[in-house]
RNA sequence: GGAGGAAUGGCAGAGCUGGUUGAAUGCACCGGUCUUGAAAACCGGCGUACGUUUACGCGUACCGGGGGUUCGAAUCCCUCUUCCUCCGCCA
């Protein structure tokens, strides 16, 4: 959520920016509304507080009056009061009134890019800012197998299983294709324990509030699985919980920059998603992901981002898989995200670049939301900026490793992961 | 799932027969005096948000969440949530 001050006082900035995302003339009105909004806001509240404030004064007299025993002009005073009541509550349904179409409107607002985000409408405008620039996986003699082929050849992933227990999209690991994908968490959360981050192993299931703070609700309302009964929303990264962890909180300055890591299953609906790149793990309703969460100072998220963005790098370039790094167009920014570098791999055999890691700075979107601030010395409270990246999601880089790898009779498992499968080759 | 008890500031812990209580006291924390330095002792400060003000300040709200009674509520009532104890069930 934006933060009505920025609103005001860099309105250009914020009209710059949301242009970036596509809003025309019209969406952009919303802004004025809000300042307008916000402005009545005031107005009636200062009306309200004065109210109360006389209120409050005879309130006092009232019983000071009865204390000294003048039970006659204290009755007398208590029935002029009595009548102003009903001015009160009018004047509060107003204020509370103002303050919802506010907040409404507030939430709605997605997060004003980075300078060097560029205006796009898709992901076809997105900025490659690192191309892989070695050889692509090729094959010779044989004819290379898409994940799902070799899935089901060695007997790895067993998608239709999947579907006979729950549904389309919740693939059944087992055998080496289970043992690949824990090697992975663990692989990956050893990288990012070495790395200092704390590891955290949260709820999967979170209400409301929670999944408000860090911007699923209501902006992907329909994404995320909702338990009715409960109240309660599956998580569609751990990103939700972890973030969470800091909701209201003032921490001391010298604490930052906190640093989190998860890994968790992750829950998408994917409403509204088909086509071929549903195929296999190319999309699928629930995956693994190893999380990374920074909790920052303004001043050093930017190079906190950089030093995020590296340690994804670091993991592909250990798993020995093509990649590239993408920063996001606004128009297919997440609506929380001032910055987001995406990183896709190479998958050989389907000949498709796969998005397996999102590295974002929400600056003060989620903090303000989350109340979430930083102390320095008596200073007062100041909003922290928070990050995220996929370091990093299991699902298509396992695609990725299974077919980049694969030769005539097998796959191999790269170096760094053999000490975790325990193996050396799917064959 | 049933019965009972509880939820107060960073922590501990009063208040809970309604009226200068945003809230005693202790600890923690910050500043000062003292000391060669430190500790101890002593003195002072020490919540957040919003509104208002050039500023000092002033006002409003907040004692788990929401609602109600009242001129006035941390204190009374309703409701929800959470925790503790006992019973039941259970990996």
């Amino acid at each position: 959520m934006l933060e009505i001050n920025i609103l005001r006082s860099e309105k250009d900035r914020v009209v710059a920016g949301l242009r970036k995302r596509n809003f025309n003339d019209d969406d952009l009105k919303n802004i004025d509304r809000i300042l307008d909004l916000d402005d009545n806001r005031k107005k009636v509240l200062t009306n309200l507080e004065q109210l109360k404030a006389e209120s409050n004064q005879k309130a006092k007299e009232i019983g000071a009056l009865f204390k000294s025993g003048k039970t006659e002009e204290a009755n007398t005073l208590r029935n002029l009061v009595a009548a102003s009541k009903e001015q009160i509550k009018e004047q509060e349904e107003q204020v509370r009134a103002v303050m919802q179409e506010l907040d409404t409107a507030l939430l709605d607002l997605p997060n004003i890019p980075h300078p060097s985000v560029v205006a796009g409408k898709g992901e076809d405008d997105n900025e490659i800012v690192k191309d892989w620039s070695g050889e692509l996986p090729a094959f010779e003699g044989f004819e290379a197998l898409p994940h799902w082929d070799l899935a089901d050849k060695f007997n790895l992933i067993d998608f239709k299983l999947g579907v006979k227990i729950t549904g389309s999209g919740f693939p059944v690991f087992r055998g080496k294709g289970a043992q690949l994908e824990r090697a992975l968490i663990n692989f990956f959360l050893a990288q990012a324990s070495k790395a200092g981050y704390e590891e955290i192993v949260p709820p999967l299931m979170v209400n409301a509030d929670t999944a408000r703070a860090t911007g699923q609700l209501p902006d992907k309302e329909g994404q995320m699985y909702y338990v009715e009964k409960d109240d309660l929303y599956l998580i569609p990264t751990a990103e939700v919980p972890v973030t969470n962890i800091y909701r209201d909180e003032i921490v001391s300055v010298d604490k930052l920059p906190i640093k989190l890591t998860g890994y968790t299953p992750c829950f998408r609906r994917e409403a509204g998603s088909y086509g071929s790149d549903v195929k296999g793990l190319n999309r699928v309703h629930q995956f693994d992901k190893v999380e990374v969460v920074q909790i920052a100072h303004p001043d050093q998220s930017y190079a906190i981002l950089d030093e995020m963005v590296s340690h994804v790098e670091a993991l592909l370039i250990q798993l020995e898989l093509p990649y590239r790094i993408l920063r996001l167009c606004g128009g297919d920014l997440g609506f929380t995200s001032a910055l987001t570098y995406d990183f896709e791999v190479y998958s050989a055999a389907q000949g498709k670049w796969l998005e397996v890691s999102s590295v974002s700075n929400f600056e003060t979107f989620q903090s303000n939301r989350l109340k979430l601030r930083y102390r320095e010395g008596n200073e007062k409270p100041q909003l922290t900026h928070t990050l995220n990246g996929s370091a990093l999601a299991l699902a298509r880089i396992v695609a990725a490793l299974l077919e980049n790898n694969q030769d005539e009779n097998g796959i191999s498992i790269p170096t760094v992961l053999q000490p975790y499968t325990g193996f050396s080759r799917i064959d």
